[in-house]
DNA sequence: CCAAAAGTGTTCTGACTACACCCATGC
DNA sequence: GCATGGGTGTAGTCAGAACACTTTTGG
């Protein structure tokens, strides 16, 4: 018996919610989807075996990526104590592993089922936990690059909350709550009028 | 290496939160404070493991206790990982234990510091969680008999926020999340008007 | 008659919602 | 000239904060 750790990696996709899941490989529940983990290795931290095991999965590093909460006996046997770990990545900077037998894959959020190991719950709630981080946090930093502009970040938010956003309402929120700021630059993407640039006042994990 | 719980038992007394120390016994950090906690048995849950560490120490169940935090290597030598829970009890209810080298005592939240393991830190995120939790659910139940008057549970709330309530908006507060509802029934204490009972709508813990 | 606690309403402010039009650009 | 997307202001509603007096009762 080992101590696991399990994570909910998110990412948006043409406008769509996806977590990645495996395909199990080994018994229990052989090919049936369920979410990347793996064991803590000796002398390994928590949030370090979390941050190898997302490195490993998807090759990036330096992303949100925040405990949930410690499950007991969900695991695939081997394991006893499960920590869940969630992660947003930016899919455009993340390379799958492509081997035979583990294919991992991009699933929309919505119309996940029949997972191993009760996972629907835990990424159900890891779902609840970044929409409700998203209100008042800069939880998406990690999806967009240094600079964006607001139709952009927008999106995301709209992505993840699944309903559309008013334009002004959003400009006032984010700004007033401090979680972006104007950068003075502008860009001009296609046929459109310049685009004001804005950037997250961090792009560190906010403590609340 | 073992997987361990640690318990930050909250309480309220004289109008103050406090929580519940022991005096180590045994190195490290032998003679200084510390949270309770135990070494998870074989073939028990965490929150089975939590439930019965707390009846050890206060000799109480069906209360509040919730899941915190899990940490690493801040265990006692023993232990690798430790998951934190937080829970609520009654003092006029708990009956601590009484063993010479084990001095189990309540310490106001307020003026605790140099702890065994960081133990500081546990206690203060433990206790914003508590903050929180208690704006919009019921987490009071535990601390309070079925019935209740208004000014009591504010008296609650008082001590853990640490400052005074309006009593007209703490009224409508709780009456209009339904957190609390009216029972029809009056009580008097002492040389005052009879007081409205008061009931929570549920005594178990919310689900957000 | 005095002390102690219970009960009750109104006003103000700040946050969030809903909503519609004009502007700059590239084609 | 038109399609695309960027940018902006206002009115309404709701929740929370501040605030003071009257009532009942026991001693």
């Amino acid at each position: 018996m080992a101590t696991a750790v399990v994570l909910v990696i998110f990412t948006v996709q043409r406008d769509g919610l996806s977590v990645l899941l495996i395909e199990r490989a080994a018994d229990p529940c052989k090919g049936q989807w369920a979410l990347p983990g793996g064991i803590l290795r000796e002398g390994e931290s928590l949030g370090g075996a979390a941050a190898r095991k997302l490195a490993d999965e998807t090759g990036v590093s330096d992303v949100f990526l925040e405990q949930l909460f410690t499950f007991d006996r969900l695991g695939d046997g081997r394991a006893e104590i499960v920590v869940a770990y969630f992660a947003l990545v930016d899919v455009a900077r993340t390379r799958l592993r492509a081997e035979l037998e583990w294919r991992p894959a991009w699933h929309s959020v919505r119309g996940v089922s029949s997972l191993a190991f009760e996972n629907e719950r835990i990424i159900e709630y890891s779902n609840q936990r970044l929409r409700n981080k998203l209100e008042y946090t800069n939880v998406a930093y990690s999806l967009l690059p240094e600079q964006f502009t607001l139709t952009e970040l927008q999106r995301v938010h709209e992505a993840i909350l699944g309903e559309p956003l008013d334009k002004r309402n959003f400009r006032r929120r984010v700004v007033g709550l401090g979680i972006v700021r104007e950068t003075g630059k502008t860009v001009k993407y296609g046929a459109h009028r310049p685009a004001m640039l804005f950037e997250f006042v961090s792009r560190q994990p906010m403590t609340v």
